[in-house]
DNA sequence: CGCGATTTTGATTGTTCTCAAGGGTAGTGG
DNA sequence: CCACTACCCTTGAGAACAATCAAAATCGCG
């Protein structure tokens, strides 16, 4: 299913590897033409859906090794805008060039659909997040979510900072910035995690998994057929 | 852009034409091997995760000419259950065969990569949609959006019948049953629609819009960068 | 050091959920 | 064909969770 080394090779001819990135730079915005993908080496991007007046919808958090810009290819031009939420490397991915590598090494095809299924079950999980989980348990799936992620790199999964603001991790969890600053509290209280700032140490994973659960046994008196 | 008439003929030949299904018939369940992607010629179907006691978030609801299944490429197993909601037609499309064609018809890869992007693009939609609107505002882009879709295929885009309970409805667009009933009632109330039922009328699409638009401009007084 | 942005905390409001009950509809079986 | 049942939809009353409003505290940066 990986790719052969020879391949490999051939897709690491077309990455660009570019300067790094500043806090607050864009890779790019709403409605500008998409050219490449891209992928986080270090730092980390956010990408969000820009309304009118300044308002915004944080639509995810990307981290080293994740991919931007997929929901790009349908139309050619994308539809958020990615901004860099801290000095970050971003590695360039041509689209058109990747696209033609892609219909000559079958493994290269199979990876992308891959790629773009997992990014659509990813979004899918995080309807049922928004449509159906409280407050405590949004943030708690955020903090387990990057835990995660942190450990799969080799990071602590028990220690880092948070390179967003509480602001937009509540646009992010549909949640306002109160209530998200007041859930930090509320956990450090109950000894869940400890939190200065940025810095997050979580204290009791075990029990973050518990509200999770609790969440799902909640579930449903009515049936529905 | 498009496929060459030799190449659909090509994919048309490896599409299953399976007998009608009835309501209630699953097309397949989360857990389960996946091997084909479903496109709905007729009729009508939901997706949803299912969760412990009969819980269930719906994901989608989907029209003649719409595709499903996509999130399950990733692992190859389904992330979701597919279950028809009234008499449906829907053809079978076994995925290993559509891939090895794809790896031979770059415009059929480059449609299949399309066609995954779209559904990137919409599931962020709906993030937007259930992070930010109230319940109002989320019937009117549902209805907006079923209207558009009929529309499309050739069906009034302003009388229609819903083949979904007010139940689904509220668990697709994160709300109680009772929001969404006393939306409608409300709706009917203010002109915008008629509901007998199933049976839906909109009387006003331009108000509907307005719905919509209204909720961009109440935007954010709070600027985030 | 001081200004602006971010975060926290408190008080209050409000939208939506929950609980409860009635009426309607469709499907089933006698 | 009708009665029965199960489900679906609607409506009302009250509770609750999170949003909003307001203000103080803290932080980061020039």
């Amino acid at each position: 299913m990986g790719l052969e080394q020879e391949d490999v090779e051939k897709l690491d001819q077309i990455v660009r590897r570019n300067r790094p990135l500043h806090r607050g730079d864009h890779l790019f915005r709403e409605g500008s033409p998409f050219q490449a993908l891209y992928i986080v080496k270090t730092g980390s991007v956010k990408t969000y859906a820009p309304s009118e007046e300044g308002g915004e919808q944080v639509l995810g958090f990307h981290l080293p090794g994740e991919l931007i810009g997929l929901d790009a290819i349908e139309n050619e031009r994308h539809n958020c805008s990615a901004k860099v939420l801290e000095t970050s490397a971003v590695c360039e991915i041509p689209f058109g060039e990747f696209e033609e590598l892609s219909t000559r090494i079958p493994s290269l095809q199979h990876q992308m659909y891959r790629l773009l299924s997992r990014e659509i079950g990813h979004d899918e999980e995080m309807l049922t997040l928004l449509g159906k989980k409280n407050a405590e348990e949004r943030l708690a799936a955020f903090l387990l979510s990057l835990s995660k992620r942190f450990k799969r790199r080799g990071f602590s999964p028990s220690d880092f900072y948070l390179s967003m603001s509480r602001h937009e991790i509540g646009s992010y969890l549909g949640l306002a910035v109160e209530t998200v600053s007041r859930l930090f509290t509320r956990f450090q209280e109950e000894g869940l995690l400890k939190v200065e700032r940025k810095h997050i140490q979580l204290l009791d994973i075990d029990r973050l998994r518990g509200i999770l659960d609790r969440d799902a046994n909640r579930g449903s008196r009515r049936q529905s057929t």
